[in-house]
RNA sequence: GCCCGGGUGGUGAAAUUGGUAGACACGCAAGACUUAAAAUCUUGUUCGCUGUAAAGCGAGUGCGGGUUCAAUUCCCGCCCCGGGCACCA
């Protein structure tokens, strides 16, 4: 009986879906696991071999969880809104909702060909009405809280008002807005607009003008993870600074439990790191220095400055300011008034792109000067670019001899340089050490900076003149797009007052709109179709949501994916709780996953769930790589140069088609075919052969390189196909495809096969007892396999099960008391072939519920132990001993090893390391 | 520039706690079966040297040093590759 695994997984995959097999009901009975995917975005292309790798492991380890008793949750979506489905359209004509449906069917028939256990019935749609009804509810919660810093968590905005009642802001300082300051009274005597205004200033969700990344071409902002190098990550089109009225995210109020939660969960260390970088908190202290200059006004007599450094105070030799710094018109000199005029011209000319390209060196001085509040020394106040007003006070105090950006700017403006740090500070470049002792410093001569740093920040809290603070880079994340394909916002706009529509008010659908072009000023296609921005005496918002909005809670949502009156019941997500085991890519490690911590920590302070980070667990997948193949053209004619040849005439090179290529040879009658431009190609061969060159890049399209894994399966299976992906390497890394080595799996299947069934004979398996050899052979085998199930080394499970096959092989093992067991264990890896063979030597009910046998360690025991015996590290002979041997015994019998009495050339050992069941170690 | 990973045969890789480097595969070579092919099986395969063989000797985990009886593993310095961040004061 051949292995005919077409049949086999068509047949298993029917009778899988008919009896609901991986359907998964909150059962408390038995202890829950939950693995999550990183959903996809449903694109056009399909998935190509590296997507599913990860999908793979998770599933593997589900089903491996559930033999182990688990109730295992591991579901799949598809995360359908987002802005290539309205590009899509834009070029197409097609309408996004009808492009992503088609796209989802086709991921959908790709995803089960591949054999995955997930249960369809939970599948969450983030473009479905019924699953952005509670993206939008969510978001109510965001506008309706604010960040109580004491408390450090989020509360009710009915609760601030309360505050503000009887005491004004005093004790709650305005996160977006640190100068506002009202009693009381001033609350209360308020009228309501002027009472939104200030509450918008503390919502978690809320609107305001700000220098946001716009997109000319995509016609959109995007959050800053989504611009990378001045460009956007989608499409690589160029992005400028705009103010715009937005959307955010008040995330920046959460940056210390974003840093703190990440103490709590399971992630690698370069992913805490990013996310840590991409927080960046730094400590430091505000200094006030007084303005001296005397054309100032009174309201602006001192500039703040932020400083990690504060023991380089007496280094100071110039301030700079960013060119938005509100002081700028103040205390410019009338001297300097047309130079700074000129700067900031230049500078508003100059697009982000070509500042992060060209980093010149530009500024000008403002004409005023402060005052070193310590020793009184004037300093001169400069305006210059590499200030960001984004951060700290937007203003610094420049310390030349200790920094390289303010010693360039001293160079490059002539500026004296003071030395604070004596041999440390050579005069062509700036140290930024802490291990020199201050000179030149006043209060703070001979101390060694690091200690100077306290120091100084005590004096400065006495006198006065400076405080501690705490900064970080993170900025509030931009919630809006100027986009059709994403999530309304349930809000209405009343005389610029933002009212938020009642929770029984959604969905807020999103109208059909057959033409996607932009509304009037930089409004999103929305603002085009008047009826539906019409709404109860207001206009609808017509922005929409970005698309992490979406992805930020979808894995609650598959805990109660039909609930219609609560986005997830409590008692669901008390059941199923954090994410076990969360697996997917480096990419989204300061977009999806910083937001959705952030809206899981929301969601817990308010009540609705019972945990406070989403995942406890994450695995990153690594990359699948495409091993592109090339051909040489010679340079303007029709002729084709094999790779080894090339080198003799000028050549432009060619991706060509992989499945065109066996190995490195072109099938040169099907590359004719491939192109009508390459119709009448000639080949100059290596004996009859034409040779491609290779490269290793990404798998795309362009290249050419892309394998379909639907081709994979329809030749080797399924089965094979997943097991080879696990076989590769290590999830975590990165990897090239290579189509050549899924032969040694298949035919590692096919020998598994055939411990049960032999071509002409048919069954070969029997119920004749396994003898202690093959036991010993097979727990061996599932020690190894559980361990490196456990711990995600599926390679190294893999290459486990190939030493058992060819052991069982070796000793003709056909017991089906043996195999069955055999069976079990390799369900994870290998579904289909499993369940049928299961069923074919007669087992009742499917093997998906089979229970994980157990090692019997009686079959393991070792009397004796082949030892490796080295003479001086340098192994030389292998000696089997007794493993109760004692040193004594062992050094009796290594000696009168005539090998070892060799070495020793007569003399006696120096000594002799015995490590008992590791190795023997003679020292001469 | 800063912060993370990583560098092991022709290739993918293994070595979990400092203890036999290269498991398991691919590829390649030789052979068996076959009219032939596919499939399957057997043997060999880190490199160099000696040997008909069995075997032996030497080198070897990016480079240079160190600690240790023993280093792919730990320490110091450097080189290269991949990823992230980038005027964050």
């Amino acid at each position: 009986m051949e292995y005919g695994f077409s049949a086999i997984e068509k047949k298993w995959q029917e009778a899988w879906k008919m009896n609901n097999a991986y359907r998964v009901s909150n059962d408390p009975s038995k202890p829950k696991y939950y693995v999550l995917d990183m959903f996809p975005y449903p694109s056009g292309a399909g998935l190509h071999v590296g997507h599913p790798l990860g999908y793979i492991a998770s599933d593997i380890f589900s089903r491996y969880k559930r033999l182990k008793g688990f109730n295992v949750l591991h579901p799949m979506g598809y995360d359908s809104f987002g802005l290539p489905a309205e590009q899509y359209a834009i070029e197409h004509g097609i309408a996004p909702a009808i492009s992503t449906d088609r796209n989802i069917d086709n991921f959908r028939s790709q995803l089960d060909k591949i054999g995955f256990c997930y249960d369809w019935d939970r599948e969450v749609r983030t473009s479905n009405p019924n699953y952005y009804k509670w993206t939008q509810w969510i978001f109510l919660q965001l506008f309706d809280s604010w960040f109580d810093r004491k408390a450090q968590k989020a509360r009710s905005i009915n609760d601030l008002i309360v505050i503000f009642k009887a005491e004004g802001n005093t004790n709650t300082p305005c996160p977006g807005d640190k100068k506002l300051v009202f009693s009381a009274a001033e609350w209360n005597s308020g009228d309501s607009s002027k009472q939104s205004e200030i509450l918008m200033k503390y919502r978690l969700a809320f609107c305001g003008v700000g220098e946001v990344n716009w997109c000319e071409a995509l016609g959109t902002v995007l959050a800053n993870d989504e611009v990378i190098n001045g460009v956007s990550e989608r499409g690589g089109h160029p992005v400028v600074k705009k103010k715009l009225r937005q959307w955010y995210l008040r995330i920046t109020e959460y940056a210390e439990r974003l840093l703190a939660g990440l103490q709590t969960v399971d992630f690698s260390d370069s992913m805490k790191d990013m996310q840590t970088n991409w927080i960046g908190k730094s400590f430091g202290a505000e200094i006030d220095f007084e303005i001296a200059a005397a054309n100032t006004s009174a309201s602006a007599s001192h500039l703040k400055v932020y400083t990690t450094r504060p023991d380089t105070i007496f280094g100071v030799d110039f301030m700079v300011i960013a060119p938005e710094h509100e002081l700028i018109t103040t205390i410019t000199s009338p001297e300097q008034k047309k130079a700074v005029e000129e700067y900031l011209e230049y500078v508003n000319s100059r697009s982000e792109r070509e500042r992060m390209a060209e980093k010149k060196i530009t500024g000008v001085f403002s004409g005023a000067y402060c005052k070193n509040p310590f020793n009184g020394v004037l300093i001169p106040i400069w305006i210059s670019e590499y200030v960001l007003a984004g951060y700290g006070t937007g203003a610094i105090m420049a310390v030349p001899c200790g920094d390289e950006r303010d010693f360039k700017f001293a160079q490059h403006f002539s500026i004296p340089i003071t030395n604070i740090i004596g041999q440390f500070f050579n005069g062509n470049e700036a140290n930024p050490t802490k291990e020199a002792r201050l000179e030149n410093s006043g209060f703070l001569d001979g101390l060694l900076m690091s200690d100077a740093i306290t120091f100084s920040l005590d004096k400065l809290e006495e006198l006065g003149i400076g405080k501690r603070q705490t900064n970080y880079k993170m900025r509030d994340a931009a919630f809006s797009r100027q986009r059709y394909w994403g999530e309304p916002f349930p809000i209405v706009w009343k005389n610029d007052i933002a009212i938020p529509l009642s929770s029984t008010a959604l969905p807020i659908e999103l109208p059909e709109l057959s033409d996607l072009k932009p509304g009037p000023d930089a409004q999103g296609p929305l603002a085009n179709l008047p009826e539906w921005l019409s709404y109860d005496g207001g206009a609808r918002e017509v922005n929409t949501m970005p698309g992490y909005a979406g992805s930020s809670w979808y894995f609650l949502r598959y805990m109660d994916p039909q609930n219609d009156s609560e986005f997830c019941s409590r008692a669901a997500s008390d059941y199923w709780g954090q994410v076990d085991l969360y697996i997917g890519g480096t990419e989204h490690a300061v977009g999806h996953l910083l937001y959705s911590r952030m809206w899981t920590k929301v969601l817990f302070d308010l009540g609705h769930i019972g945990f406070d980070e989403p995942y406890k667990r994450l695995v990153n997948q690594g990359k699948i790589g495409g091993d592109s193949r090339l051909v040489y053209r010679v340079r303007n004619s029709k002729q084709f140069v094999s790779a080894g040849l090339k080198d003799d005439y000028e050549t432009d090179e060619i991706h060509v088609d992989v499945s065109l290529v066996d190995g490195f040879l072109l099938d040169m009658e099907g590359f004719k075919k491939w192109k009508p431009d390459f119709s009448d190609a000639t080949f100059i061969t290596e004996d009859g052969e034409y040779k491609c060159g290779a490269r290793l890049e990404k798998m795309s399209k362009r290249y050419f390189n892309v394998v379909n894994p639907d081709d994979i399966v329809e030749k080797y299976g399924a089965d094979t196909f997943r097991m080879y992906e696990m076989f590769l390497g290590p999830v975590e890394q990165d990897k090239p495809w290579d189509t050549k080595g899924i032969e040694g799996v298949h035919r590692f299947i096919r020998k598994f096969w055939r411990l049960f069934f032999d071509a002409e004979k048919g069954l070969v398996a029997t119920q004749t007892p396994a003898d202690a050899a093959s036991w010993k052979v097979f727990y061996k085998m599932l020690k190894k396999v559980e361990e490196d199930t456990a711990r995600f080394s599926f390679n190294t499970a893999v290459s486990g099960f190939m030493i058992g096959v060819n052991e069982l092989t070796d000793l003709n093992c056909h017991s089906i008391e043996l195999l069955k067991k055999f069976l079990i264990i390799l369900t994870p890896y290998a579904p289909h072939i499993c369940e049928e063979i299961w069923q074919q030597i007669g087992e009742v009910g499917s093997i998906l519920d089979a229970s994980y046998p157990v090692v019997d360690e009686t079959y393991l025991v070792e009397t004796s132990k082949e030892y490796p015996v080295a003479v001086n590290g340098k192994t030389r002979i292998i000696l089997n001993i007794d493993l109760n041997a004692t040193q004594a015994d062992v050094e009796a019998l290594v000696l009168k090893e005539p090998m070892i009495a060799k070495w020793l050339e007569g003399k006696p050992p120096k000594k002799i390391i015995f490590v008992k069941n590791k190795m023997i170690n003679v020292v001469i």
